[in-house]
DNA sequence: GTTATTTTTTAGCCTAGACTAAAAAATAGT
DNA sequence: ACTATTTTTTAGTCTAGGCTAAAAAATAAC
């Protein structure tokens, strides 16, 4: 059984070694995690002696299959949660993180497997991010950020890579959510700003709001 | 807001208290949390400077009505997630306490609020337990035990004083659960023991199972 | 009402997990 | 290639929450 900070360690170093894959340094996680870079590497040494994962001084952490396997219980179970919260208790999407960011750390199998059978196996989180499966097999989407699409090309929103209430309430205020098709009319390669198309609505969107959606394009 | 330690030894004061009105013991704490009493002393001197107790050395503590209200908190948040456990994911309800224990220290009123309209704002648990209000009002039943029935006298059972998984088990292989009527056939003043009936099946039962089993006489 | 026993507290120590400051290694700049 | 800078680790300290052993208070026994 795993402490709740070993537990938070594993997940943040799985999600930052998805981001990027190679080995995950200690100041990454230390700033993922908002804590500092001398405290991760007294966890990274611990969680190396456990297995968790393999580290080589000055080069960084990388999770072994034990250590990805952890993880990805968790990130199953944090998803899970998720639907729970906005599909049967009627959350909004943009509150359920901290919660989850809790309920993730329950320790029950059966718990998990009940509550996947109660909110009939989803395979995405309300964010439309893939819930591994029991293995901790991921349905890998085919998604591109928005602000890699170009003037013209259009896609459906998919998710995002964010989760910050305040960007999740932009959107809402926008209307964007899950399964929303959007336009890019147009883009302006000096600072990566669009100008696209929702529904029947067209604005102005920065590279940043543009960098944090994810679109399937068609 | 309090820590996971903060809390346990919060709900554990207010149940014995409810148990035996007075203070409570540093030594009671501790035999009842699987810890020492040293630790309990340190703890609750803590606590009273939180003015979660009020505590007199050598005499023990009692919670303020501060230290109740967190307490009902916490006991409300672990019945309704005993309801849920059991009455959407198919628990059944000797399954339940050990995650319920992990569950009641998830911090969100707005979640408690909305998983309680969910489970229809149940009045008991599972085990028959009262369900406090938003307010930590207790519906107070007029309970008793099953070992102070006399012969000839009768009750129906309304939840159990200890949950461990073996006596739930005992009581489900006697077909004994919420609502089942029971009837004294025969009380052993010597050690207490009874004969019962149950449904159409007469047997045996010891002051020790009786000493826990909670019914309303009608 | 002393003395013996039990209960409770205090004092001192331990571990997990954080932190700061200093040292060491890696990387960048010229 | 040799400094300068940045990144990473180490060493030492802190707090929460445990523990043991000893001291002190309360209770029981005579």
């Amino acid at each position: 059984m795993y402490s709740l900070a070993e537990e938070n360690y594993i997940k943040t170093i799985f999600h930052l070694q998805q981001a990027k894959s190679g080995a995950v340094s200690t100041n990454a996680i230390a700033d993922s995690m908002d804590t500092k870079a001398s405290s991760a590497t007294d966890m990274v040494q611990k969680l190396a002696e456990k297995k968790v994962l393999s580290y080589v001084k000055y080069k960084g952490a990388q999770l072994t299959e034990k250590g990805k396997k952890i993880a990805t219980r968790i990130v199953r179970k944090h998803r899970l949660w998720e639907v729970f919260l906005v599909d049967k208790l009627g959350f909004h999407w943009d509150e359920v993180h901290e919660i989850a960011e809790q309920l993730e750390h329950i320790h029950s199998t059966e718990l998990i497997k009940r509550l996947d059978t109660f909110l009939g196996s989803p395979a995405f989180d309300p964010h439309g991010d893939p819930i591994p499966d029991e293995h901790g097999n991921f349905i890998k989407t085919e998604k591109k950020l928005l602000s890699q699409l170009n003037k013209s090309q259009s896609g459906v929103c998919v998710g995002v890579k964010e989760s910050s209430p305040e960007y999740l309430q932009y959107l809402d205020k926008k209307k964007i959510s899950i399964g929303t098709k959007i336009n890019v009319l147009g883009k302006e390669f000096f600072d990566g700003s669009m100008v696209i198309e929702v529904g029947r609505d067209q604005f102005f969107v920065s590279k940043k709001i543009a960098d944090n959606l994810y679109v399937q394009t068609t």
